[in-house]
DNA sequence: AAACTGACTTCTC
DNA sequence: GGAGAAGCCAGTT
């Protein structure tokens, strides 16, 4: 199994209405640096109805890129599933994800 | 196998 | 807080 298949493991389990960071996945996938590479993971997307990309979002919850139509339908969606949003950006203070069972 | 690229992050000015 | 530069990782050519 390839690291960016874990992130598509971690990926999948992003709860509705949630987001999470690249370098949170990338270090729930193993490599807290490699967030890059779940960026990349994400362009790719060979699961795209499996892995809810839009769900991911840069360090400072500002949406970056989005195959399927840009930034801008990212939005849309995120908002539809109940995420906050300051601005342009996504409010992590209360809608990033957070992988504890609370 | 080497070099280039990219949906990133963090430090410094 | 904003702009610029450096560092990391994995995939593609």
């Amino acid at each position: 199994m390839s690291f960016v298949d874990k992130v598509y493991e971690v990926s999948k389990q992003i709860p509705k209405g949630s987001v999470a960071t690249y370098a949170q996945i990338a270090a729930l996938s193993g490599n807290p640096k490699a967030a890059r590479a779940v960026g990349m993971a994400m362009r790719k997307n060979p699961h795209m109805p499996i892995v809810p990309c839009h769900r991911v979002v840069s360090s400072s919850g500002e949406l970056t890129g989005y195959s399927a139509g840009g930034v801008g339908v990212k939005k849309e969606m995120l908002l539809k599933e109940g995420v906050k949003f300051v601005g342009d950006k996504v409010d992590l203070a209360k809608s990033q994800w957070r992988n504890v069972a609370s």
